[in-house]
DNA sequence: CATACATTCCAGTAAGTATTAGAATGATAT
DNA sequence: ATATCATTCTAATACTTACTGGAATGTATG
């Protein structure tokens, strides 16, 4: 064995090295999305920032373990956590995570039969706005035509919402439902599509008799399309 | 406890349970995506449809190994066999995945510190394109003025490949050195920017006196940006 | 039909992960 | 300071995953 093929050996050797960590690298990101619990817990956060106790409620979890879950995520860089007062609120550690989340939503939706089964019998009877008319909705609420109504709690409304929404909370809606006109046509959005707020409010508009329709989209899913939200 | 309130309960434990569903089944493809070893098969197999024994050779692992990831890829509908004669060859469900791929990557390169200082020592020396050449590359490999050379596999390159760009593999770049132009700017490149091929390319060339670059993207990152490849 | 070959299936081990309970930390309010 | 509250850390459990070796499957070839 003579001095080159020595070096050959050594540099295969340290390549694969080199090769191994930037993969388990991405790996990581991988691992903090490969858990059905942070997932619930990053796209609470694409809605806003948020404190342990906040979070473990909305994703019905011990803040035991939304606090360890969040951990893993912050480990991995998604989000970052700052202290204020007796409490430690968390966010998303950049706009581009949210992005991160839709797409992958997305191409879960895209690829996996059971997922596309289970939305199908969510969205089925209560009718959904198509996902090309995201521009129209805007001009139409833009003129007044269409009542675009954020259901998300109030919290959430303030941290960002989409352009010409008026926070309504899904807890609030039957008390609250002669601000809506009876002669306009209601445009209800919460989450994402995986929320079930927006759901509850169509029934609930519907039951009162009014025309109401479901936009898919959350904050996260409006700017990953590139529009812009409102604070 | 009256109906209603029994109603509630039932309602809100089923809609966890709903929601509990879509998560998991997104975070079927964050599994898929959080070992290391199934990623570089990703990225392997983002240059075109392989067999097991060339994607285990590959990716340097057991073809037991690299079988029982390739299983889990295909559970999660992130890739699809076909039998031809003896050999079971695998590739990407949808180009889709291929975009995926470059964006978890992306994000892992713009959060994970780690990443970034394993990615600059690999990149340094090395003179690299910059991101906003893409363009202006496609302009002058089009007119002749530079000389873009795929040093992947024959086969990689028959797969599909960048416009304009011919095949040289690296392993035969030295023997065939003669065949590029001394009078031409070189640009190398090759799976993309894990991969180590380029950088070898360019030490060859640079010892044998060209004037050589190297471009990052590979296939998967340049149709991620939306422009075209040749077959 | 028998043989060779590519790939997958199965069983087992070692390592890692999710979850829960109990102790510890760090900030605020009295 | 002391008590209180939110959150994290530690330890222990059951569960899942990566990887290895040997057997099994299915296809092509002589």
């Amino acid at each position: 064995m003579n001095k080159l093929a020595i070096k050959t050996v050594v540099s295969k050797h340290s390549s694969r090295q080199i090769k191994d960590g930037l993969y388990e690298q991405v790996a990581r990101i991988g691992k903090a999305a490969s858990s059905p619990k942070r997932l619930e817990l990053l796209e609470l956060l694409c809605q806003g920032e948020m404190n342990v106790e906040q979070l473990a409620v909305k994703a019905e979890i011990s803040v035991k373990l939304a606090s360890s879950h969040l951990s893993v995520l912050k480990s991995s860089s998604l989000v970052v956590s700052r202290r204020d007062g007796k409490n430690i609120y968390y966010s998303l550690a950049a706009p581009e995570v949210a992005k991160f989340w839709v797409e992958l939503r997305s191409l879960a939706e895209e690829r996996l039969l059971d997922l596309q089964a289970a939305l199908g019998s969510l969205v089925a009877g209560s009718g959904s706005l198509a996902v090309m008319d995201r521009e129209m909705l805007l001009r139409e609420a833009a003129s007044g035509e269409v009542v675009v109504i954020d259901v998300r709690p109030e919290t959430e409304y303030a941290a960002g919402h989409l352009p010409f929404a008026r926070s309504i909370p899904v807890a609030e809606l039957k008390k609250r439902i002669a601000e809506i006109p009876k002669d306009k046509t209601v445009v209800a959005y919460c989450r994402g599509p995986f929320c079930l707020l927006a759901g509850e409010a169509l029934n609930i508009l519907h039951e009162a008799g009014h025309k109401a329709l479901r936009l898919e989209d959350g904050v996260a899913e409006w700017q990953a399309r590139g529009l812009s939200i409102q604070r």
